[in-house]
DNA sequence: CTCCTAGCTATAGGATTTGATAGCCAGAAC
DNA sequence: GTTCTGGCTATCAAATCCTATAGCTAGGAG
């Protein structure tokens, strides 16, 4: 029914997890805010404008996401011009940004399976080209699919206490 | 540098997500104590006062979400007895509940890799008996790796309007 | 030199989230 | 009975998140 504990870990009584990855992420990006200028990003967007008007959120909040979202290194600033228009900023995924492409997917394939209506809403992931489907979820190296049970946590060989995971 | 929109989504100016399923997902699950009860879940833990000292959330806050993630329909409640003790209930994933490993374990996959220290912290996660080590991503159902640029969104061939996504 | 606009900044207020602390309640132990 | 305990509920205060609204500012257009 669940993941499994290997080694030092399998007796969960005696260890605890003080700063985990998860909690750290979700103090970084856990904003309905965060995610949906994420989601703008991974679709093309680039400028402010564009990332306001699409996630219909206000600009101050959006300067201040994509303030935010800078300081941590998830987007670049890059100078350009409009011929014509003065020189502005526009926001390039850095490749720490480009990374979260699993987590965002993952919020939408859940999304539209579980809160959408019965068809899932009218939009699919697909791969580019082929149009095959396209899912995300746990896999080996090897490429096998993998279920909550198949999965276990193990610690590194010179874990020391009980930190973070 | 980012997906591609095939179709009558090509043109983006012409479109708008008004309730997509990333914002929807967020709006129900977006907080940092759902994502810890949610990987108490994952880890085994079905009872409060688990989940309480487990996550170091006060109890006031654990009840409150158990209470609204098994009113969404991610957790059944189950009567349980230790001999000796009175009933109790404990809070079992349900289907819709284990559908959130990709989210939940692709946020402790990017914190790992982006917020932790050089090693990534002590913690890794494997293949159960195996201890291949595990990754979240999008693929292919025939099993191929894709990045950002190997994505695509279409809209179903009975699409109406901008609506969700 | 004045107007216009994209790209922000400032401020005020409400809703939500979280922590801290305290209290309740039903049954088992005694 | 009375006490004890696991499993909650209640209340208060602080921080964060979001909306709404208004204003600023540097350059091009005229």
């Amino acid at each position: 029914m669940s993941l499994t504990f290997e080694g030092v870990l399998a007796d969960r009584s005696t260890w605890r997890l003080d700063n985990c990855s998860i909690g750290k992420s979700m103090d970084v990006i856990g904003t309905r805010s965060s995610m949906l200028i994420l989601r703008e990003a991974f679709y093309g967007t680039t400028r402010f404008d564009d990332f306001a008007r699409r996630t219909k959120m206000t600009d101050a909040i959006v300067a201040a996401r994509l303030r935010e979202l800078t300081g941590i290194g998830l987007f670049a600033k890059r100078a350009y011009q409009v011929p014509g228009r003065r020189s502005r900023y526009e926001y390039i995924l850095t490749e720490k940004g480009r990374d979260l492409v699993p987590a965002v997917f993952a919020l939408m394939q859940w999304g539209k399976k579980h809160l959408q209506g019965e068809d899932g809403g009218p939009l699919r992931l697909v791969e580019r080209g082929t149009g095959e489907p396209v899912m995300i979820g746990p896999r080996t190296v090897s490429g096998r699919d993998l279920d909550l049970e198949d999965l276990a946590i193990v610690a590194h060989g010179d874990w020391a206490g009980p930190q973070s995971g």
